[in-house]
DNA sequence: CTGACTGCAAAATCTTTGCAAAGAC
DNA sequence: GTCTTTGCAAAGATTTTGCAGTCAG
């Protein structure tokens, strides 16, 4: 994995590189999704900000704005929930597929390099440009099967 | 392919075996989903009905309502498009992954054995007891690729 | 008849936008 | 100083819900 001062660097010369600016709040948000394992809704990043930096103004648009922003740059990657949002993490590390567990919410992440490498063959086969994939096994978790 | 009156008949049992009723609205989406290949959002198919059946009232929160119930009897398949909503198509036939192109919205079907297998394994490794799983691989279309 | 279904409009979600003030460089 | 960014609240977009009338079985 990326050090966070190195991710911060990534970061800075990424806005540099756009005119764009460095500011606590996308600082704080970057932060938050290098020290937190896991899957956040923009509305998790936004109150759990909020909580930890009571001084720090911030605002559930900067939030969104912010992860648009970082999608666009590849620093973060999102799972999609139909109506019910998106879930943000880290995408600095190796791309990975998720498993969903409808009773309880867990995300767990995956690597296979079959998948990999048998989608890359699909595109090919479509003369498709593959730009990003994703797959998401829907079910239950161990714990779950009752 | 199943044929429209097998389809029918499988979703009127459908109804009765949860005290159901058929309605003329239902059966209209259903018809519609059958007879259009493609990929439709619930806003698609309120507007088509409207159009060609004039006489017959309908409105937006039934086609979401049929959707559901549909989607739940897997007599439809979605796939989301995050904020954008969810897209619609017939779910009775083969299960197939998805092509998106970013440009043109075209969206193609395919279907993989190689992939369906590694996903079946995959979800045994981790107990994981698999209920659905979907695969979208973005990019350019041959078209778009100008 | 009875209970399910419907359209409508209002409400609920989730996300984006306009704008004036504040902040980065 | 200049130009971007921010928070706020309002606006949008999509989906869901409450309800009284309608319809299927």
């Amino acid at each position: 994995m990326i050090t966070y001062p190195l991710l911060l660097e990534k970061f800075k010369a990424l806005l540099k590189s756009n005119q764009l600016k460095f500011t606590k709040q996308r600082e704080l948000i970057v932060k938050f999704l290098y020290e937190n394992e896991g899957h956040f809704t923009p509305e998790d990043i936004y109150m759990q900000l909020k909580q930890a930096y009571p001084t720090i103004n911030i605002g559930i648009a900067t939030v969104y704005r912010t992860l648009t922003l970082l999608e666009e740059s590849k620093i973060t990657s999102s799972i999609s929930f139909g109506t019910q949002g998106k879930k943000y993490e880290l995408g600095l590390k190796k791309h990975h597929d998720h498993l969903i567990c409808t009773e309880c919410g867990e995300i767990i992440e995956f690597y296979d390099e079959t998948i990999e490498k048998q989608q890359q063959l699909i595109a090919t086969q479509f003369n498709f440009q593959m730009r990003d994939h994703t797959m998401k096994i829907i079910g239950l978790c161990e714990k779950c099967q009752s």
